[in-house]
DNA sequence: CCCGATCTTTGCATTGTCGCAAACTGGAGA
DNA sequence: TCTCCAGTTTGCGACAATGCAAAGATCGGG
């Protein structure tokens, strides 16, 4: 296992405002791993032996319906908590929790949570205000979803990915990991077939910049257009 | 204003696990007061002043769209929470909160969050595993919108309501507050004569009982079956 | 370097749901 | 009791989005 430093910590928002010693603890409970692409970080229902920190890369959170389908909760970014079961009451995992690329995470046995949020108050408050953050985003997504069209819907996740983790590239924001029409459609409840008509055209018209499992957007205004679009 | 005792907090969730010493603190800390029918508790976007405890009624939280649409977010029982934002590091209200009938409420004012959370370390631990409970609730509204079509939708809907504000009639589950057409169409993201198609269907195969504002559930199974319907 | 698996595109028929319009109904208030 | 109004029902045409099917493109591995 690489040595860790605290100084790895210090800027990530869930330790915003602790002390260089408290978070030399934090490191100090816990292990470093990695997981491989695709590989589950964790499954739906699964006890919550761990919550974790991503180190480095993109976690897709994913819900399983009862007939197979399956829906994109949400993407981790680099320097986010997941599955923190023990924070919101739970002792099991309420969703799988996917490598998008190779990814190297940090992981705290769940048992020290009670002990670690005594020691970390304002680790403890960080985390608190970042579950109200979910909530609020998973609120508008259901608005979202309740009122807007395909189209929109598909506009306002491009634009959603490229703001949360684009890389500037000389032709415009790429999105940074591995992303297929498939996994759009999964976002936001459509299918794969409509996706990839909206993004041919789109790309045609020289908005976007599509490619197998990849997206650029290259004139965010003009989707941000569609987003809105009353009509 | 009436008196209130600790005898009425005791067996709600928030306050579970409390010493009667403490439910009198909390109370002491309180002011109570009368919401009527269609009055707002909180708007979206307001300075979060207070949270509140539904002592007695039912609440709507409901957001609306740039053009005007409105949105159910979910309704609020008589015993549960709302408007605790700074529990989740905000200080302005996430949505609007509007009584769905007369309500009975208390109020505490937010710069006493931290004060009371010190006091009362389970009454946080309550809060925390509830804000959990509803983004889960939120994340599974998600998985509905996105995979399930509006028949399925609307009887989950009705059959949630039934189960959580249900009263037993002779006739069949009544659910407990006026509810129109209208209002089911804003929880499931549909219009309402969709809706209204749906019910006066379901009416005639004698499976729900309608009514102005008014829903009796009679025949629940059959409307399990509609909602989990494959196809 | 070529093959096969995976991802993407596109055409066409079908349909679930909406939007509009108009008639109906029940209850509250005068 | 009558009136009025908000809420409800229902018909019908329109269309966004799906489902199905098949071809095309791209990448990684042998």
């Amino acid at each position: 296992m690489s040595r860790l430093d605290a100084s790895l910590l210090a800027d990530l928002p869930p330790f915003s405002g602790m002390s260089r010693d408290a978070l030399d603890d934090m490191l100090a409970r816990a292990v470093s791993f990695r997981n491989p692409k695709d590989s589950y970080v964790f499954r739906e229902g699964e006890e919550a032996h761990s919550f974790f920190l991503l180190l480095d890369g993109y976690v897709r959170v994913v819900k399983v319906t009862p007939d197979g389908e399956q829906v994109i909760v949400r993407y981790i970014a680099t320097g986010e908590l997941l599955g923190i079961a023990k924070a919101i009451g739970r002792d099991t995992y309420p969703a799988n929790a996917v490598a998008a690329v190779d990814c190297v995470l940090l992981a705290w046995p769940s048992n020290s949570w009670d002990a670690i949020v005594a020691a970390h108050p304002g680790f403890a408050t960080n985390t608190y205000s970042m579950v109200g953050s979910r909530l609020i985003g998973t609120q508008d997504r259901v608005v979202e979803l309740a009122t807007e069209r395909v189209e929109q819907r598909v506009a306002n996740a491009i634009l959603s990915l490229a703001r949360e983790t684009g890389r500037k590239t000389d032709e415009g924001i790429l999105i940074d990991f591995p992303i297929s029409r498939q996994d759009i459609s999964e976002m936001t409840g459509t299918t794969l077939h409509t996706v990839s008509r909206l993004l041919s055209g789109w790309d045609s018209k020289g908005w976007i910049k599509g490619g197998r499992q990849k997206i650029t957007l290259v004139e965010g205004h003009k989707l941000m257009m569609v987003a809105s679009a009353r009509d």
